[in-house]
DNA sequence: ACCTGAACACCGTTCAAGT
DNA sequence: ACCTGAACACCGTTCAAGT
């Protein structure tokens, strides 16, 4: 099933001549257009073609649906990300490992931060379109008492609590994410949920005041 | 304008008679109901209205529009979600820090696992709908990339290569992603990429081979 | 080989009519 | 005070007809 709905996400046929091609790409460069100037909810097949300048019969011989319309904009994102990725961590082989670490996070947040309207556009979730006072307002709450909460650390005082009660919550909410979206198995998660505590730990140890 | 929208998202009036309660209490559970059986897509205002056993004008009596469907699924989610880290945050009061994260990340990573099908539910992005197999071959490429990085460290070895690799990506991935979706001001995001290099590099320092 | 746009089924939203 | 469901505008998708 999975298969056969790739199957429909891949464009119907590829282009012969040189005029289909600029219509292909036409019709990408609208979707991107649309998707960061009217978001994902006012993305509409017609609206794309009228943009791309063709009828909207004439998408639907390269895109099957218009599913396949943001997959091809996510397929060519990721592709360009991947390739990032790849070549910074050839740069980088045989040096140290703190060097690396820092190499692959610069790699990583400039590709996103470099275009971030699409990186918006791309992430903005189904149930999140316009939440945003939502997540504020939860954010707000969570970071009180978390806050709260570090603040009487019998063992640890901070020179910038605030910015290290950020960071973790930031750290932690975010990959909890990450490790639901890559769909791992249940042992991956365990693993990853285990790391997450020594990792959290390992950076407290880091930023806490030290005994003069 | 986001004030008005939000305003537009909220009740458009209160039960005030019993049956209207029930009324509202069923158009939510059939809302959460249609997204987990059905997916986002499938969301429609006739189909939750059928599954909760009202017409679809009741519905609009209480529910401005069909994003405010998701805005009340997520609202509920999100409070209980603070609530219980609230709870949990101030039931640690006082401890030593290394037990505080502990809490922090169980109390969270147990709530979203708790039930992954609502998780997942509100969790997927709009361009990623279908996109599940995209994610795989992009994790699959970074992983291989990064992995081969560090099994050249100089000064370097661990010995769970491709568990540190995986906790890495994920850690990397997921906090950019969360720094974005709290749309934080630019010094901030600043701070937390600063700060991911710190906490990454912390993680390696304990994780590796240390020298006999 | 490629393009068009009217036609159809379906979905979000409203509102006059009911209890 | 609350509920109904036909009606309307709009969107996704198709297909017979064109170049």
């Amino acid at each position: 099933m999975a298969q056969s709905q790739v199957t429909r996400l891949n464009p119907r046929k590829s282009p012969r001549q040189a005029r289909a091609e600029v219509t292909v790409d036409a019709i990408f460069e609208a979707t991107i257009q649309v998707l960061v100037s009217e978001g994902p909810q006012r993305l509409t097949t017609t609206r794309v073609a009228q943009r791309a300048g063709v009828s909207v019969g004439t998408m639907y011989q390269y895109f099957a649906n218009k599913q396949s319309l943001f997959y091809a904009v996510n397929k060519r994102y990721l592709d360009v990300l991947a390739e990032k990725v790849e070549s910074a961590c050839e740069a980088h082989h045989g040096e140290r490992i703190e060097q690396m670490i820092e190499a692959l996070v610069t790699t990583y947040w400039l590709a996103k931060t470099g275009k971030p309207e699409v990186t918006h556009a791309l992430y903005r979730s189904v149930a999140d379109l316009d939440n945003q006072p939502l997540m504020d307002a939860f954010s707000a709450r969570v970071d009180a008492a978390s806050a709260a909460m570090f603040a009487t650390a019998s063992d640890t005082q901070f020179d910038n609590l605030e910015g290290v009660n950020l960071t973790l919550l930031t750290v932690i909410f975010g990959t909890v994410r990450s490790a639901f979206e890559r769909n791992m198995p249940y042992a991956d998660g365990q693993f990853i949920y285990q790391q997450l505590v020594v990792l959290c730990k390992a950076y407290v140890n880091v930023m806490r005041r030290q005994a003069a």
